[in-house]
DNA sequence: GATACATATACATTTTTCTGTATATTTATA
DNA sequence: TATAAATATACAGAAAAATGTATATGTATC
């Protein structure tokens, strides 16, 4: 596994500072550095990276999506999260100190229409249901964030 | 391994909910829910959430360690690091929209003679160096860091 | 300090994840 | 839209992680 996590940082630092434009060119440049890995695996670690194609001026390009972080952080974020409680009308989440905020992040990014807002402190999320209606739906939502099986597949970097 | 995921889960939030002063307790609760488990596996699992025995007038209680994540998180960490670059006089990090606090605080719990101090935005995180002369050895030191295998052993919760 | 109680870990096995091969599917180009 | 090029995926084997058993180590109590 750490294999597995060497290989992916040093991808991320090839796309970083250089113009790939196909899976063949990345791989050759891991060749390169002594790592190496067949396209099959090549295309499995860009869609857990989150890698996506941009369309430039000089051709296509592979860019890290910043926004779409592939399925590892939906792994990891049950991990930030200590606690998921609530009244009447809000839910509050505690999280590990200083991580409240890529929390709420990553929940405002569900788009879930159950979810007017959310506000992240240090280590406080608090998110406001749509209605009190909604309340416990929205503890179900963020509990099943929090379980969401690791295994992801590929379907063209979604 | 979504298993351990939901047991871990149910774990935390047992800790939450219920005074839990001994590892038996907390496989009986566990029991109840119909999860199955030996205290050599609990004693992994706290170990890998971060729990720590606090001594209260009630006696010994396992809770939720806030600053000491166990190691998931330095796996985590990796992942919201997109690049690593520097300057004569400092270190700047991109990260996953939203993530940049965690990733400082990380940072600054590690508590690194060459860091006088770090600053998050959104996706950027400043890393002032104590010196020049020490901006390689503190790209180094986040190199590592985020390379830092998943490997973890028990030594006392820490 | 000896004994009992509680927790951690070495080792072997089971389970899960990772990877390559072969091939299917998708995307680009004529 | 036919062909070629590029990427994704099913499947099987290899590698790594998770777990239980047995036991060692650590901690509390007398």
């Amino acid at each position: 596994m750490s294999v597995k996590l060497k290989r992916q940082n040093k991808i991320k630092e090839i796309l970083n500072n250089k113009f790939i434009s196909n899976h063949e060119d990345m791989i050759k440049i891991l060749g390169k550095e002594d790592i190496h890995i067949t396209q099959a695996t090549l295309s499995r670690d860009f869609a857990e990276l989150g890698v996506i194609r941009t369309f430039t001026d000089a051709g296509t390009r592979y860019v890290l999506n910043q926004y779409e972080s592939g399925k590892q952080i939906a792994r990891l974020i049950g991990f930030e999260i200590l606690s998921v409680e609530h009244n009447e009308s809000m839910v509050v989440i505690r999280t590990l100190a200083g991580r409240a905020q890529g929390v709420a992040h990553y929940i405002d990014r569900l788009n879930k229409q159950e979810i007017i807002g959310t506000v992240g402190g240090d280590d406080t999320v608090l998110i406001i249901p749509n209605s009190q209606e909604n309340v416990d739906k929205v503890v179900s939502l963020i509990k099943d964030m929090m379980m969401m099986p690791p295994h992801f597949k590929n379907k063209h970097y979604q």
